[in-house]
DNA sequence: GTCTATACTGCGATAGAC
DNA sequence: GTCTATCGCAGTATAGAC
């Protein structure tokens, strides 16, 4: 039947107030005003359509350009996308090691920042972060090894912070690489469903999810089951 | 350079251990051997490449057929995928809806049971949950919508359960929806980084971020400051 | 640095033999 | 119900004019 899925135009997808985000903050100085806005355009397709189905075409006409004018910049699809996923996890990585990080007392109050920042990020940047996180497989993979290794100096701030908790005593003995992926997954799978004009805002939602991660890790549990439940029975039903 | 991404054999695909899933078990009654087996390689082939990525000569050779031996069981690749996604949002509601499950008494034993089953569906079938949840976008806008009526369902099935404990007080006043996305976030999200020869069996990271959930919505902050954080500062870098 | 035009490749789907 | 062969088209990337 129908030879290509329905896309959409570059007018679309600018105006779609779900695909609004600060992506056009994070490029800096390393690249010049064509070349960043090529990137705030491929952002914008891969978010919406995944990388695959993005044309060189869909990229330049978001910019009002031919498709032989991206390779002016870029040597190719692939390495654009190599850009965004880089800069997007340098970008996040400098972020919640930010500013004054070193100076907040306590392992609880250092984990309520982390996480706030890493969430807040998240969701100021859901377009851009959307591709960093669901894009990834389409790298070539000497470039996605060099994003695994961002990803993991990522995971090992958070890993750190948790475990010191954990050390002197603030947090319960929680299994901590447990832990810390569902904490980041609340970061993480945010950009799935958040919207710059929903209800909350990044700052809100980082708060709040910064709440629901202290609890995690917080000894409060009624009856001292906390750390360990391999041994309760939960109607698994097979199927 | 090169005009295409380097992908895997079939064979590479089939012996992946990071692509090994229960997803063979879903399909039903209602397909034959052939177009069963044609599911089965078409979720390996999403799962690990995406949609648009995929070749209907992939599918059918991850199952030693010609491509044209698709058509004869499937009309499109874009049904294949609906089959895919429709079945399985289908099988995780009835799985979390499953036996019993009206017999279990209160509201936090109850929500403990549904994130347990939910997270546990999505780890078990987390290569056909992973197609699930992050190719919809490729279908065609009818079955999206389709899909997502699907997705509503299951939703307030959650939203129900937390609700239920926040009126009967056996949690705290927490916002319900806010406090059902996290929960549900990570059973989401656990199909990017799950596999089956992993530490934790489904049913163990079922009771694990079953007891994550509790702690979301089970009052027993230290501080009082457990429902609303709105007004808390945080060192919120600007960038 | 941008354009138009196009080379080359590979895709989804179909035709028709067996 | 499977195959081989192929149609028509879309995709990445390049050539060469301006």
């Amino acid at each position: 039947m129908a030879k290509r899925q329905a896309r959409f135009t570059p007018q679309e997808l600018e105006d779609d107030p779900r695909l609004q985000d600060h992506s056009p903050d994070l490029w800096g100085d390393e690249f010049g005003d064509v070349p960043r806005r090529l990137l705030t355009s491929a952002v914008r397709c891969f978010a919406a359509n995944g990388f695959h189905a993005t044309t060189t075409r869909d990229i330049a006409a978001g910019v009002g350009l031919s498709p032989a004018a991206l390779y002016v910049h870029f040597p190719s699809k692939e390495l654009v996308l190599h850009e965004i996923v880089r800069i997007g996890h340098e970008r996040a990585l400098a972020h919640v090691q930010g500013p004054e990080i070193d100076s907040v007392a306590g392992a609880a109050e250092r984990l309520r920042v982390l996480i706030a920042r890493y969430t807040a990020w998240h969701a100021r940047h859901h377009v851009a972060a959307r591709v960093c996180q669901y894009e990834l497989n389409a790298l070539a993979p000497d470039h996605y090894d060099e994003i695994r290794e961002l990803r993991h100096r990522t995971n090992e701030v958070f890993r750190a912070a948790v475990a010191r908790g954990v050390t002197d005593g603030t947090f319960a003995p929680v299994d901590v690489n447990r832990v810390v992926r569902g904490m980041l997954s609340l970061g993480i799978d945010l950009v799935r469903w958040y919207r710059l004009d929903g209800p909350d805002s990044p700052e809100q939602l980082g708060e709040f999810y910064a709440g629901l991660a202290l609890k995690m890790v917080l000894d409060t549990a009624p009856d001292g089951h906390s750390g360990d439940s391999s041994a309760r029975p939960t109607l698994t039903a097979s199927a």
